[in-house]
DNA sequence: CGTCATGCTGGGAGCGCTCCCGGGTACGCT
DNA sequence: AGCGTACCCGGGAGCGCTCCCAGCATGACG
């Protein structure tokens, strides 16, 4: 059984490598005939192109990576990732994209990855997301040329990315809160050291001043996305006496609910709750939690399509995409069955 | 700037291309002197070899692919796929190979997907995971000859796999609740067309039978691994009124436990439990949950060098990896801190 | 001194594809 | 009849690497 090449599809079809190329690549001035009996022969030979030839003849590989430098284990905790890597998946399969994957445990581990991250020819570009700020990988990249974009918002200019309204996502899930009456607002938030970190925080701040409340002394403490983080920072805010808290993510709201009902307090009536992400479904907390949804599957399309437009064009007109955030009414706000109460 | 190829760095250090293939793919044959001059070339030139290239010569990729034929969404709420992930992203990185992720949300993308996933000559070889028994793309890649092993007991024959020892732990962990003087065992089993959920059903069974048990009707309710199915199947485990329960994964035994509580029953005093994968940490759930372990990084790391050893060497000695399991004893079984009570 | 193994190096061939150019054919128009 | 043009198609060149073989020293040995 011989191998199969253009050349051998060529010479069972009775035309030539080229035709076969054109053809098997859907391009034009090929006669309809010809082009019928090479698909015919394709077809049934089971021809497939060796993608290692084609990618060093027009050097493009059709592989996509993701970079992820963070643990594992935060990683497969907070159903964020799920979401997302659904939407990259989706949208690289649509976009007949292959898609590579690199999880890096340290800053040791992505430092010796690196070279093979970038290794030549191999990834035609790169979605890197869970970034510390900082982090040198970005500056890396920029300087080596590679292409890529960012899911979150990069803290460095210059970068294209996929973003949600952070800030003010949660400003709106403050003053939902605030319109509820509650004037001692605390803060289960995200991590300093990311942009998201950042910008919830700020929307929260940006709100209490709106409404002229003071922030008081430990009333936000940070957490690291993780249930566990969530209950353990919620239980040093609750020593503040908070009557409303907005959780910077769903997961550590999770662990907030937990926290409250340790301390032998209730949801919604003692200290009312809001999350963000909109990942936790309506009946899996109690009481169900109000948030701020974020539409990470789309997040994850939107980063494809980016960085397809910067391998393709080199660059891109619009190179910030930011997406709504939109605020999910449960119960964990105080609302009641009709809405605020 | 010119491009780097080994014809230019073989120029800039003085010596042929073929010299320096041997330098940077560490073949001997190569004089010290020679060597290091290359080396130095390389390094501060930055060179790194096009691997379309050195795939086209050599046809190995240097890229593996993990095939997961299963929803996204069930895939992250299970931590089972993010330690699994962790293994193999980890033992691959040592063996210095690319990872390339496949996830299909149902039959139709698989088919769609699947020459993709073969390509030629884009993958050196795949990892199955999560498959359910009689899925068609298991005998077609057979068929393709394309070299794969499985994760979790295939259910055909001949196929090189790494699996835990689902019927024997499922069987210690059924016995142990019955050396507590249970004796209405139920169980919230995995999904009768897996492998693993044949076989810890089997192991359940065959515990009752050593113990001389009869399965009451009711007793035994699937689920789908999520927590939510756990919920469910344990609601209606719960109207057969047993006194302990197996939990076919840890993921389902959290729903269990949710199950429990909303039934207004105690744990372990009222029904005990046991579940499946040592996933969840000692105090995330109360009362703590006693679980049979299995080894899930060892099993993703087991994965890649089987895989390797296939790729390699065509065939493989020992065709199948079985890992052992291990009971861990916390609260939700009956046990005291002491041990059995 | 010839012979032969051994160590090291260079260059040819070829992996299977894409891209480009040039040639052939058919047709319409002047 | 002559020419331009659009449409198809074939083949050369080349992508950057690996693999193999030949060649040249060098030294050991008879």
């Amino acid at each position: 059984m011989k191998r199969l090449t253009l050349e051998e599809i060529g010479r069972r079809a009775g035309v030539s490598r080229s035709t076969v190329s054109r053809v098997v690549n859907g391009h034009r001035d090929v006669s309809a005939d010809v082009k019928e009996r090479v698909l015919a022969v394709v077809a049934d030979t089971g021809y497939r192109p060796n993608s290692a030839a084609r990618s060093l003849a027009s050097s493009r590989t059709g592989v996509l990576g993701l970079v992820i430098p963070s643990n594992v284990h935060s990683l497969f905790d907070d159903p964020y990732f799920g979401r997302l890597i659904q939407g990259i998946t989706k949208a690289s399969n649509a976009a007949d994209q292959t898609l590579a994957l690199f999880l890096f445990e340290d800053e040791r581990e992505e430092t010796e990855m690196y070279p093979r991250v970038i290794s030549n020819s191999l990834l035609d570009g790169l979605i890197l997301t869970a970034t510390r700020m900082g982090d040198p990988i970005v500056e890396r990249l920029r300087v080596d040329g590679v292409p890529f974009v960012m899911v979150g918002r990069p803290d460095s200019d210059s970068i294209p990315y996929v973003d949600a309204t952070n800030q003010r996502g949660a400003f709106d899930a403050t003053m939902h809160l605030i319109e509820h009456g509650r004037r001692r607002l605390g803060s289960v938030a995200a991590p300093s050291n990311t942009t998201a970190g950042v910008d919830r925080r700020s929307g929260f701040m940006a709100a209490l001043a709106s409404a002229g409340i003071p922030l008081e002394e430990g009333l936000v403490v940070e957490g690291d996305f993780s249930e566990r983080s969530g209950l353990e920072a919620m239980t040093r805010v609750l020593e503040a006496e908070p009557d409303a808290v907005f959780c910077a993510s769903d997961t550590m709201a999770v662990g907030a609910l937990k926290a409250i009902a340790r301390a032998g307090l209730r949801c919604p009536e003692d200290v009312a709750l809001v999350g963000f992400d909109g990942l936790a479904d309506a009946n899996q907390t109690n009481p169900s939690l109000t948030t701020m949804y974020q539409p990470v599957v789309e997040t994850g399309e939107a980063a494809v399509a980016l960085l397809l437009d910067v391998v393709d064009l080199g660059s891109v007109a619009e190179p910030r995409k930011v997406l709504p955030t939109e605020l999910i009414v449960r119960r964990s706000c105080g609302c009641s069955e009709e809405g605020l109460s």
